[in-house]
DNA sequence: CTGAAAGCGCTTACAG
DNA sequence: CTGAAAGCGCTTACAG
């Protein structure tokens, strides 16, 4: 029933060697033979059975990716799956997705993995400081990770740099008093990274800022942070979101205090994911450059260890209407 | 450096056979033989070689998804291969992640997924009517699909049920101008079963309704198809849309018609995405099942072929306060 | 340029 | 209950 290189030797009258070298090796079939076996591939339909291959080569061509089961869906991995899915398909290789607790209690799962030769690398997504997951898989596996990491290679945005753009761009508007809307506990690399150029842009152009803290990455937490800053004296004109979560939060505390928000009040998210675009008034946030970080992860997937930051895109909409910086791609 | 069976079975002093039986047919092994072969394979950490096993067990382990790549990312695609990918870990199966463009040129990648023998099935999202895909595939490799087809295994949610549902409780608040808003072709056999179940219920329910469509997926398609609706004559006060997206688009056409959403036009949406929550006002929608729907897939993976209907759930909120049916879960 | 041989690591009837 | 043997389908040095 199924097609093996048994029978396409056969059909093709040669040793089932040269079927395999027309397949891997075609320099060194003799260009006659190689039509011919061709041929007989192509009538056939034949295709190397994978597990065979994979056992003979001592790989998976697989990388291995894991959707931990989470409380709130985080829609920019997923796009980014889509994209790293694309990217790594370029180089014949598939994703293998597995879901696996996060933190320490899920690192069983990548051992097995590893132990099992099911994959050849894992990309890594959502990384936290000092992830368990790079301490237990670096030197077992090629590690990538979508995420500043301390061990291996990784990709990540440049969320410094987009803060202070976005902070500049407010202060342009002429906001003096811009806050900044994080995540309490645990300060993931992204937090502090963002935080800082917000910081930093506020204190070379000498405006002054607080800081809210979100319990988690959703609306209600968003506006309950931002409510708080609203509340306070000295309020805020412009506030700088850690998420697009957090910002559509920050939005609906700004509405429900009678201000107009991107008039009275200023807000920006972060990750432009859908929501950021369905909201009115549209929602300002930087745009991750999804496919550049795919396939710059898929590049460091065979490349010796590297570190990659890129950089953002503010994407201006009506609730921030900042200037866009030209160049900023 | 990989631990081999032949390693655990020196380590024990058993044949290979025997360490092979511990894992696959424990039964037949004697229990002391099994304890010392166990704690063998404990020590050494030996996992089966998983190219090795699929080669002899002439299978993949692997259930095949495609990600299309996509101009608008489609939320509950997304939300439901996170669902899909923790059903099928439970049966010891992984998802294998392949990109393949949509329609007939996809359909050389399934068939190279199936002479690889890469996959053993395919779970299909995303499905239209008349997929190519199913007349490709069935036959040669198990198919089930998310959303009716006309071959396989099928799982989808009763759209024409839910929305009959929404169409009853939109009554109940008052409302006698019901209409539609659909997607303009291709009809997929979710948005004609949604559409029926309006109908349906408005013709019992006595009331009137008009339908408009929206060119695409998107909020501003909505907007431009219920802008329509709302400036004819005999304006409707509440609007069925067959998406979030499509809804949110309603809410905008309403809103930029000084009307209020959810007092003065209520709309509800589809698939209660992420969307739907984080909007103001809150916007009613339909929650899609996916963790059962995921758990009927794997579960007729295995299973011969079979049809399945679901029951979505209304999810009530402020863009149409319906009333929430008991037992509706 | 082409073919005979070995082997990747596993499992499964089949003898003993 | 346990072990010797065959074989899943492929690729890769190595002879010829």
């Amino acid at each position: 029933m199924t097609v093996t290189v048994r029978q396409v030797a056969a059909d093709a009258g040669v040793s089932r060697q040269t079927v395999s070298n027309v397949l891997n090796a075609p320099a060194r079939v003799d260009p006659v033979t190689r039509e011919r076996v061709a041929e007989a591939i192509e009538r056939l339909g034949y295709r190397p059975n994978r597990a065979a291959r994979n056992l003979k080569l001592r790989r998976a061509g697989l990388v291995g990716y894991c959707v931990s089961p989470r409380s709130t869906p985080n829609l920019l991995m997923d796009a980014f799956l889509h994209a790293f899915c694309t990217a790594v398909a370029d180089t014949g290789r598939h994703v293998l997705l597995f879901s696996a607790p996060p933190g320490e209690a899920g690192i069983g799962v990548y051992h097995d993995l590893v132990a099992e030769r099911a994959v050849d690398a894992f990309v890594l997504s959502d990384t936290v400081a000092d992830d368990p997951r790079h301490r237990a898989l670096v030197g077992r596996a090629p590690v990538v990770s979508f995420g500043r990491a301390d061990l291996g290679s990784w990709v990540d945005v440049d969320g410094a740099a987009a803060c202070a753009e976005l902070v500049t761009g407010l202060a342009a508007l002429g906001h003096r008093e811009i806050g900044f809307l994080g995540w309490r506990a645990p300060e993931t690399a992204a937090t502090a990274d963002r935080r800082a150029g917000w910081q930093r842009a506020c204190a070379e152009l000498g405006l002054n800022g607080r800081v809210g803290l979100a319990d988690d990455d959703s609306v209600a937490a968003g506006e309950r942070a931002a409510g708080a800053l609203l509340d306070a004296e000295s309020a805020p004109t412009a506030l700088v979101a850690i998420s697009d979560q957090v910002a559509l939060g920050a939005l609906q505390a700004v509405t429900a205090r009678g201000l107009r928000p991107g008039t009275d009040v200023a807000v920006t998210g972060f990750d432009d994911t859908p929501l950021a675009a369905a909201v009115v008034p549209g929602l300002t946030s930087v745009r991750q450059p999804l496919d550049l970080i795919a396939a710059e992860l898929v590049r460091l997937l065979d490349d010796s260890e590297d570190q990659v930051l890129l950089r953002g895109k503010v994407i201006s909409r009506a609730s921030a209407p900042v200037p866009v910086e030209k160049g900023s791609s």
